[in-house]
DNA sequence: TGCCAGGATATTGGATCCAATCTATCACCG
DNA sequence: CGGTGATAGATTGGATCCAATATCCTGGCA
C-alpha cells in the first residue's frame, strides 16, 4: 500500500483524457513521479499498481518500460522497477543540460516573440511573486519558461526542454521537502525578461545560462551536503 | 517480409548478448532503424517482427514502447507503429540540439582529456581519412566526437549527446543512400583537434558549434529540396 | 555461533487467448 | 455513376496463464 496511498487520487480523475489504458497509466505514474507522490527509490510493483489502476499487469509493464527510456524509473531483470534515485551527481548532470538546452531554446525563440507571448511572461512573475505554495510554483516558473521558448519552432528542442525543466522541479520539490520552502524573489526572471523585450539575444542567454546554473549550483550544493552527512 | 529481409541477420548474431527478450529485440531493432536496415514509415507489424525474433508479441510490445519513447517509432492507437519518418523540420532540431549539448560536453570534459584520449582521437581521423564505407565512417565520426566528451563526467549528458549523434548519423545515411557517398576532408575535425590539445576551451567550443552546424545545414538543404520537389 | 546450502515464496518475464478498434471492400441508394 | 453505410478481415490492446528467476528463510554443519 506504500504507493498506492497518493496516486489513488490522480488514477480517479484523469482516466477519460487517454485513449489507451498504456497511455493513462504511463501519465498518471510520470505525474506521480515528477510531482514526488512516489519517493525515490520506491519499488514499483507491478501487481500492486495494476489493482491501484484497476487495470491488468500488462498495461502497467508498457508504462514502466516507457518510464525507464525517460530515466523516471530503473529497471532490475527479474527485480523490478524502482523509482528514479535523486543524487548529486544526477542533479549536476540535469543542471548542465539544461545550461545547453535552455539558451539555445530562447535563442532560436527570440525573434518569433509576440507581445501577446511576453505579456503572458510577466503575468507569470506576477503570480509567482509572493506564491505560497511550492507545488504551484514550480508550475508557474515551468510555464514562465516555456513560454519564452515557445517561438523556437523546434519540437524536438522543446521537448526535451520540457522534460528537463520537469525534471529539475522533481528535485526542487524534494529540496522543499527537507529544508522547507521559501518564495524567492523574481528579480532575475525580470531581467530575463526585460532583456528579452528589447531584443537583445547575447544578454538573455546569458543571463538564463546563470540562471539556471545558479539553480543548479545550490542543488547540488545540497544534495551533496545531504550524501555526505 | 519487408522488414525481414535485412533483419533476420542482425537477429541471427546478438541474441547471447541480452539478458532478457525484451532487451535484445529493443537494441535489434533500435540498430536496425538506426543504420537504415528500416526505412522510415515502415509498418512494425507486431506479429510479423515476433516471427522473425522467434519469440511471441509481447517482448516486440515492450520494445515498440521504448522505442517510441526515443522517438524511434511512432504510435498510432490501434493502427500501430511505424519507423519514425524523416522530415527537414526533425534534422533541424536534431542539429539544434547537438549544437546546444556537444559544446557543453566538450567544455565540461576538456580538462579531463589525457593524453591517451587525444592520440586516440587522432587515431580515429586518420582512420576516416579516405575511408570509403558510408557505415564504418559515421561509426568513427561518433567515436571520434564522443572520446573528445568522455571526461565530462555527466552520463546523462553524454547519453543524451550520443543519441542525437545516432539520430544524426541516420539522417546522413539516409542523404547518402540518395544522393551517393562521397568522403569529407578531416580538415574540420582536425583543427578541433588541435583546440583541445592547446587547451583552448572557447575556440574548441566555437569550433564543435560550428562544425555541428555546417553539418546540419547541408543536410537540411538537401531534405528540403527533397520535400519541395 | 556463524556460514553455507537448499527449498519455499514472491515477483517478474514470456506465451497465449479474447475483446476492441480500425480498414477495406462491397452492396445499395440517391 | 458517385457516395454512403454495413460488414468482414486484419491488427492492435488488454487479460489471463504458465515458466523462469531472485530473494528470503530455515536448518544443518563446521
Amino acid at each position: 500500500m506504500a504507493v498506492n496511498d497518493g496516486l489513488s487520487r490522480l488514477v480517479a480523475r484523469a482516466r477519460p483524457r487517454h485513449r489507451t489504458t498504456t497511455e493513462f497509466v504511463e501519465a498518471t505514474l510520470r505525474e506521480a513521479i515528477l510531482t514526488g507522490v512516489i519517493a525515490p527509490g520506491t519499488p514499483l510493483r507491478q501487481e500492486e499498481l495494476a489493482e491501484t489502476f484497476g487495470v491488468s499487469r500488462m498495461p502497467v509493464r508498457e508504462a514502466l518500460r516507457q518510464l525507464e527510456a525517460r530515466a523516471l524509473a530503473e529497471f532490475h531483470p527479474h527485480r523490478g522497477a524502482v523509482v528514479a534515485e535523486i543524487s548529486a551527481a544526477d542533479g549536476a548532470d540535469i543542471g548542465a543540460i539544461r545550461m545547453a538546452l535552455e539558451p539555445m531554446a530562447l535563442r532560436l525563440s527570440l525573434p518569433g516573440l509576440t507581445a501577446a507571448d511576453l505579456d503572458q511572461a510577466e503575468e507569470l512573475i506576477a503570480e509567482m511573486d509572493g506564491e505560497a505554495d511550492p507545488g504551484r510554483m514550480g508550475e508557474l516558473n515551468r510555464r514562465f519558461h516555456m513560454t519564452l521558448y515557445a517561438r523556437a519552432g523546434r519540437p524536438r528542442l522543446l521537448a526535451l526542454t520540457e522534460q528537463h525543466l520537469l525534471a529539475a522541479d522533481r528535485y526542487l520539490r524534494f529540496q522543499f521537502a527537507a529544508l522547507g520552502y521559501r518564495p524567492r524573489s523574481q528579480d532575475e526572471h525580470r531581467v530575463l525578461l526585460a532583456a528579452c523585450r528589447a531584443g537583445d539575444a547575447d544578454t538573455a542567454c546569458r543571463l538564463v545560462t546563470e540562471h539556471v546554473g545558479q539553480a543548479a549550483e545550490q542543488l547540488t550544493a545540497f544534495l551533496e551536503a545531504r550524501e555526505a552527512g
